[in-house]
DNA sequence: CATGAATGAGGTTTCATTCAT
DNA sequence: GATGAATGAAACCTCATTCAT
């Protein structure tokens, strides 16, 4: 794949060019979701996009790129969020403003999860999985949110928002909860109310990481 | 596979036998945890058993039999500890022996997933890929582990233990962040201070699920 | 395998593809001869016919199919040659008619059998073998073979063509002669000219089925 | 496999082995007419006989041999009365003789053939198919059949018993018409009573190669 | 003797990727 | 640009045959 691309820029080519590629990739989300990433083929998915088998290649040097492709929106995001927000809570001056920040966190990541939520589910299924072959995005994804959100639970602690637990036991219990719940509303294991259940998450959450109260 | 086997149970075959299905188990376990369950060939499994390919499915009828097998143990125990947790609970009288009942469970489950904490770490690996193919009995044991917990606090919800929360959310919650704390904790990620983790879970969870605290 | 095709009628494409699908029947043909249908192996096919393996598989879904495909002209002009006949003698008003309907139906058919002699040798021998698997398309033609010749055998024993035997009886009896002459034939297991055996066939089968002769 | 085998003829040893080998060969037999002889493992073989694989090979080289039982009584019981016949037939003096000697040929093979249904049915089942590994013994028996036959045809027709055709294509095409009958009988795809079809046999064979009658 | 465990070649089918049209 | 034909490396599973118990 030659890197210039014919063709002015946001020319009839470059749209072309864009549309296919959005075909492209929803069709594979949507194969992604069920049978796995490692379940679905090129073929199978330039079917379900319209296209033929070797024009998926015109596109994309293979499947690894696809999937980082879709991924990219979701990660971009994420680091976004996760930038500004660490800005506000580093300026922050009183305890007050440190609250107000993990709160434009979560409404941030719940507008950008909300906003991709198939890339979102594809990323808790395909999590875990060994990092191989077209898996290898979605591992670099999961890599980020451990460590930023590691990263920022030490930011609260060292601001007197937490109990003194270490603070990667704090962070990946949260994540895991979030990701838990996540997973079952995305699934359809359950429904539940949106926003009640994320009230009763952060009270949780809250209580749980409280850092006055005492150990029972 | 007749069920009739030959020679003196206790006998050399006997022992041939339980020899190569302990062969071929652990050393499909270890390269599952490399490669996962769909990356992993039979050949590669007999071969790292020191055995030949077609000699698997004399003992396996196929790659997803050996899965199950290698599951049992785990379903197994997480039943058992479950069984008897909920009879404790079910004749408590007061809340200390709720209570009691509920730290029962806990050491029993750490028992088990200490026991296993190789396929406990191929449960979490797998649990939310696609149910295909050998994959099917991880599926079983994670619709056990929700279900049964969603079930297990709700007793506590109805003894008054937990706030009044719904409790798919509180026991989905508690799964996630305890499953994110063992992912961690298995794959190298992070090394914890295993007790200190635990007692520091248990705070987060206690109090995350306390019934008198006013949500924030 | 999408049925629209790509390039236009009769160009390179659809030149190419046809030649492949000759190439692979006219190669089967060849081996089903010399090993049996269940004798030989795809590999050996593709590499007669001097293609892949895999390519194969986007030519016929598999081995049953090829075998259908290479039966499809007999047993459709099979079908016609009976279609017509059946038609003729229907509608004839006298005995001459009745026998010239059976002498064009004789012609049609010989020379069905000698256009595709490699077909029927094929027939010949894998018509009895169990229907299973690639061989299935075989004992459709041979039902097919049966129950017609029975049909037609019997319009002749009502037309008082025959002696009154069991019209099964006879159509078997005739089937199975024609048969075993073709098979001695077509395998070179004995030279015969053909119009000369052709001649004595048939004033075998008229003598022996002639009506009016007293039984000894 | 040691020619000479442990114990005294005709003591236990020797009726052991007789019964395994009877039990092996019924067993086989049977699968065989199901699916072919290709089609059956020796597995399945040993199964059904309700012994062990390994055992299979005490009795037989390999499954050619054990095909090679099942059939030698059918032809050596059909070498038998082709011999005796033949005898009669050289010996006989005038017409009669030779129609009688036809006669007992006709009752002997019947015999054998109603003795040997299961035998005679695999044999019309395998005969054309490539005689290739274990079916090769069938192939033996096919080919004696053709020779046979028509050497016996060749001393009617220079009897006078026969009009002036190819010795070769009288013989095989009573041969074919026979062999449609029973396949159609043993396999069930007609019921027939068997006097009268072996008299309309007859009938049409008589007729059909008398030697006065005018070919139409 | 009897059993079934072991071997490994071989068969069918799939699929990522390249390439002629 | 677009299409699907071609390739060949695996993957799964089977089975005749040998051999330890």
């Amino acid at each position: 794949m030659p890197s210039h691309r014919p063709g002015p820029p946001g020319g009839k080519r470059e749209q072309n060019r864009r549309r296919r590629v959005q075909e492209l990739t929803s069709a594979a989300l949507e194969l992604f979701l069920q049978d796995g990433i490692a379940g679905v083929t090129v073929d199978r998915i330039t079917t379900a996009a319209g296209t033929s088998k070797g024009n998926f290649y015109r596109y994309f040097g293979d499947k690894e790129e696809l999937v980082a492709t879709l991924f990219a929106p979701l990660r971009e995001g994420f680091e976004a969020a996760l930038d500004r927000s660490e800005e506000v809570l580093s300026a922050a001056r009183d305890h007050d403003e440190l609250v107000a920040g993990y709160r434009l966190l979560g409404v941030s990541l719940g507008a950008l999860l909300f906003a991709h939520s198939g890339v979102v589910r594809l990323y808790l299924q395909e999590a875990r999985a060994p990092a191989v072959g077209a898996r290898r995005p979605v591992r670099v994804l999961s890599d980020l949110v451990a460590r930023r959100s590691i990263t920022l639970t030490d930011v609260a602690r060292e601001n007197g928002l937490l109990r003194t637990v270490d603070p990667r036991v704090s962070a990946l219990a949260v994540v895991g909860a979030v990701e838990r719940m996540l997973w079952a509303s995305l699934t359809g294991e359950h429904t539940f109310d949106p926003l009640q259940t994320a009230e009763a998450l952060i009270a949780i959450v809250m209580d749980g990481l409280r850092p006055t109260t005492p150990a029972m």
